[in-house]
DNA sequence: TGTACATCAGTGAACGCGCGTTCACTGATGTAC
DNA sequence: TGTACATCAGTGAACGCGCGTTCACTGATGTAC
C-alpha cells in the first residue's frame, strides 16, 4: 500500500529531486503552521528521507526558508507581470489587474507570502533576497511611471515612486489583515479585492487622474 | 553584586507580580526573536523563576501571548484615542494624528504588535482578543466617521466604514513593510510618517474633501 | 563492451540540548478564633 | 496578642520528546580507458 512515504516517490537509494521534494514539504509546514512552525527534521521526514540528508542540499533551515522566500518573489514578480501585461489593454485595467493579481498571490501561495514578508528573514545580509523583492516591487513602479506618464498635462506629475509605495502599501495591507483564507484574518463586509479597487480608484483620482467612466468615455471618442 | 537576578526583583519565596514580570520577559524575547521565537521556560528562566511557576498563571505558552496580543490591542486603542483627542483641533490634523500613533506604537512596541497582527492566534475562539481588536479599529472608524459628516454638502458622502479599512490597511502596510527598525524593514526614500501622511490626503482629495490649504483658508476666513 | 574508480547523495546511529509538562513538596501569607 | 490552620505561589527533580547536527558509512551513478 503505503510504500510511496509522504511525497517522497523514491525509486532507490538516490531520491532525485530531494532538494525540490523538501521545498514542497517545508512550503506545506509554513501554509499548516506558520513560517516558524516548520522544522528541517519534519521536511525531511515528509519528504521520505533521513534526517541527515537534507544538509546535502542546504546549510541549514534558514538557507532553506531563504530560498523559499526567494523563489516566492520570483514568481510574485511572473504573476505581476503577466497581469500588467505592458499595460494593455489600457492602462488603468491593467494597473488594477496588478492589484488583483497581489491578493490572488497572497491567498493562492499563503506559505510563499509569508516566507516572503512575515518569516523574519533579514533582508540585508541576503543580496539575492533582496533583489528578487525589489524586483518584484519594480513591476508596480513600472505601472505607476506609465500611468503617470498618462496623466492629464494641465496637472502636476505625481511622484511615480511614492504612487508605487502607496498602492505597495495597500495591497499589502489588505492582504495581510484580510487576504488569507485562514482563521487569522478579520471579517470583512466585502471581498478584500473590492476593498482594493476601491481605494486604488479613490487614490488615483485623489492624484487628479480621470475616473474610470471618464477613461471609458474619451477612449469610446477615439 | 546579581542577588537581583533578571528582570525578577524577587524578595523572597514569593514573586509578588509574577505575571507581569513573564509578559515583561515575554515582550523582550519577542522584540528580539520574533512571536515564534519565545518559549515559556525562557520567560520563566528571565523572570527569575522555576520553570514550573508559570503554571500558576497561564495555562499554556499561546494563553500568555494572547495575553498580551489583548493588552496591546488595549494599549493601542488608548493611543490612538489619546491622538484623536476627539478630533481638535480640527479634524483633519487630528486624523493625520491618529496615523503617526499608528506607526509610532508599531514602532514603539514592536513586540505587542507582532503579538497582535502577526503570532498567528486565531482570532475566532478568541472573544476577547476579537472585541479588543474590534475596540481599536472603532476609533478609526469613529475618526472617519467624523470626517465624513465634516465632507462639503454637495459631494456625496463616502461610506465611512470603507474609509477606515483603506487607512486602517494603508497604515498596516506601511508599519509592516517599512515601519520597523529592525532589519526585515526595506529602505524607503522618505519616513514612513511622511509617506502615511502623503497617502491620507491623497486619498481624502480623491474622496472630495478640502485640501488642508483650502481648509486652512475656510478655518481662517471665520 | 566491460571494468575500475571517483563522485556524491542518502543512511542510520549517536550526541547534547532545551522544551513542555507533571508531581509531590515547601515556604510564605493571611485569617479565624 | 498569639496560635492553628487553610491557601496558594513557587520549587526542583524528573519524564519523554523532537530537534539540529555530526560522523563514518554505503549504495548508486557516471565516466575514463
Amino acid at each position: 500500500m503505503s510504500w510511496d512515504k509522504g511525497r517522497g516517490r523514491r525509486e532507490g537509494y538516490h531520491h532525485g529531486n530531494l532538494k525540490e521534494a523538501l521545498v514542497e514539504a517545508a512550503l506545506d509546514l509554513i501554509a499548516r503552521k506558520g513560517p516558524a512552525g516548520f522544522t528541517f527534521a519534519e521536511a525531511a521526514r515528509s519528504a521520505g528521507v533521513s534526517p541527515a540528508a537534507p544538509y546535502r542540499h542546504f546549510r541549514d533551515r534558514d538557507e532553506l526558508l531563504a530560498s523559499i522566500a526567494q523563489q516566492g518573489f520570483e514568481q510574485f514578480e511572473a504573476r505581476l507581470n503577466a497581469a500588467w501585461n505592458d499595460g494593455r489593454p489600457d492602462t488603468l485595467t491593467a494597473f488594477q489587474r496588478v492589484g488583483k493579481a497581489y491578493l490572488a498571490f497572497a491567498r493562492e501561495h499563503p506559505a510563499h507570502y509569508s516566507a516572503m514578508f512575515e518569516s523574519g528573514l533579514p533582508l540585508d545580509g541576503n543580496p539575492a533576497l533582496l533583489i528578487a523583492s525589489e524586483r518584484a516591487f519594480a513591476i508596480i513602479r513600472a505601472a505607476a511611471e506609465r500611468l503617470v506618464a498618462m496623466a492629464p498635462p494641465d496637472q502636476p506629475r505625481p511622484p511615480a515612486l511614492m504612487m508605487a509605495l502607496h498602492i505597495w502599501s495597500l495591497s499589502h495591507g489588505i492582504a495581510s489583515l484580510f487576504g488569507r483564507g485562514d482563521a487569522t484574518s478579520r471579517k470583512l463586509p466585502m471581498s478584500p479585492e473590492d476593498l482594493l479597487e476601491a481605494g486604488v480608484l479613490v487614490y488615483l483620482k485623489g492624484l487628479g487622474f480621470p475616473t474610470a467612466q471618464q477613461m471609458a468615455q474619451s477612449s469610446a471618442k477615439k
